[in-house]
DNA sequence: GAACGCTTGGAGAGCGCTTTCCAGTCTTCG
DNA sequence: CGAAGACTGGAAAGCGCTCTCCAAGCGTTC
């Protein structure tokens, strides 16, 4: 069994025969040092197990090597179920997947901090006395204020996805209204009549750029009116409003998101509809749902471990430069043609 | 916009005219304050805005009210895209889920670590320097070492899923082996003749309880042999694996987890086979692509969620206590039945 | 040979916090 | 009325590290 105190700069430096300063200096890789000494001292680092301590570190630096990714919930509740369903679905862990494959590499870690609304100023707080170097940003809520804190508090910050209102924030996006009118054009072009769409809740502005979107495209060509049902990104919610939307017969399905089109699917299926045959569906987000689906669903892609592969690079460099320019990238969605549409 | 230096315990103490041990007292909510001074010291802080710099706070008491969950994966390399796999794959997320269900509660936090082998050794110097507390682990290889490291040094962790040896730490695990049985008793009852398995790598812990469970569960019922196809979890590999199978004519296949079932079942419609009549398949985890499929998976429910929630319980009281004994809780499956067998 | 510049390594002052120790104050009882 | 006891609050010593000075050593040059 080891000791119970760890080794310390200056247990290193006592056996080096040189002061903290040197071990630090070696350790840290700085110039100015014989290179006879740094032998010795990387030996006597050796030789001890020493390990830098982070936190003392972290404390006179002002770095501590670690990003948070912030999940913002200031609606919810701890006992939401909701919050269960957040994490098994896949954007999540697409998200988390995209942010590492940066990360990682960079020796960087993450830290996963969720927060409602009574936590901002907390988690502010932490985020300035250095508990992390900046936040990755998941907004739940519709009229997040976080954002504007973070903004306003001048901490490195990028969301995942458009703030709700203009605010000096750099965020990652898709143009989630190019995505909605590919779908309208496809439905379009195969000859579809009686058009309906499957949104997500009305308050997200993703699901808001997606439903302007299509009802623009559909109206640029000469379709006035689409009925449309709300569902809340899971699938059973996608069932739901799928059955709702069978009265109006339609011909072509345009769902917010892929979990929600494997609901529709599956209500179509059931009512004896053929896919595509009788009924062209277009999901969004080409998650492995779409692929997993009979018919393989036609899908928007949306690019989500780049967008946070990009998020987490722009992170990084406005860690490194605070006063660089604030930036957005906007990711263009492509059309993933598959059997269902 | 606010000032560049946060408030410290120092100005608030200096604007209630009192010393710093007192504001760390009350912040702290030690006893032995002056209820006046108390209110005085609280208004104060309210005034200045003051936090609590969580960094210097651990530097001294070794607590850092963080517990890490680290996912070792000491065969992968950076560039392997079975690290976007794996954090797509729900168990990630429904294990994230489950931890913060009983973390976020009690106020700690959770800071992801990914390390490979090389890294054993600093997370480990991270874990007794206090970065936190105590460690979940997610190991990937079969034979990983780092539960034991992290044994040896006396760092409270528990594992998801039993080590590959015995060990002095904790876990929880589910009973696969039971699981596999109930797979097998259940195709045995339909009448099921000729019964093949999808497994998962043949390496994992988890993987050969399933495929010994099986198989011995089989042999009870004079079936001494199970044709077998390996897969590693994915769909893809379990369509492949169906594949391969298809030449021994199944009536009836047990799948290692639902996404592979998944794959089994696309291939199996596409072969012309009728699911459940000419071939019944039985999943593994209930995740919710066994729902999402049709016809609906029957499958043997994993608990994941409630697993990590208790590892997470389990690792707060090992933190509270790190005397305590060395416990594990061994989850039972049931069977889920549905419409595929 | 003295003055100068350069490199190298040490001393020490913090980073912001907790906590022990101790002095001062107020009770209370003999 | 004085001393023992119970509380309160302050001073100060670190936690482990970085980094700015500063002193010493050495080779140059005039």
């Amino acid at each position: 069994m080891q000791s119970q105190r760890l080794p310390t700069l200056e247990d290193v430096a006592r056996v080096a025969g040189v002061s903290r300063a040197t071990v630090s200096r070696v350790v840290n890789g700085v110039r100015n040092v014989d290179p006879q000494l740094h032998e010795v001292v990387w030996s006597a680092v050796e030789q001890t197990g020493y390990v830098p301590n982070r936190l003392a570190r972290s404390l006179v630096t002002r770095r501590s090597g670690t990003v948070a990714l912030v999940v913002s919930d200031s609606e919810t509740h701890d006992d939401d179920p909701f919050m269960s369903r957040f994490f098994a679905d896949p954007y999540f862990g697409r998200v988390v997947g995209g942010l590492m494959s940066v990360l990682r590499p960079a020796g960087v870690q993450l830290a996963l901090q969720m927060v409602g609304a009574e936590g901002h100023r907390r988690l502010v707080g932490d985020l300035r006395n250095g508990q992390a170097d900046g936040a990755v940003v998941l907004s739940l809520p519709a009229r997040d204020p976080l954002p504007g804190l973070l903004a306003e508090a001048r901490i490195p910050a990028v969301l995942i996805g458009r703030p709700a209102e203009p605010l000096p924030i750099s965020y990652v996006d898709l143009a989630n209204e190019t995505g909605a009118a590919l779908a309208a054009e496809c439905l379009v072009a195969r000859g579809c009549q009686r058009v309906s769409m499957i949104s997500g809740p009305a308050d997200v502005p993703a699901s808001q750029d997606r439903i302007t979107g299509f009802h623009r495209a559909m109206a640029r060509h000469g379709h006035a009116w689409v009925p449309s049902a709300a569902g809340n990104f899971t699938r059973e919610s996608g069932e739901q409003a799928m059955r709702a939307l069978l009265a109006e017969e339609p011909d072509g399905v345009f769902v917010a998101n892929d979990l929600m089109a494997l609901g529709a699917l599956l209500v179509l299926r059931d009512a004896g509809k053929r896919v595509p045959e009788d009924v062209a569906v277009i999901g969004f987000d080409d998650s492995s749902a779409a692929l997993a689906a009979r018919p393989a669903l036609t899908t928007i892609r949306h690019p989500l471990e780049d967008m946070a592969a990009e998020a987490a690079k722009l992170l990084l460099a406005r860690v490194e430069d605070p006063a660089g320019r604030v930036s957005s990238v906007i990711y263009e969605p492509t059309l993933v043609r598959r059997q269902s549409a």
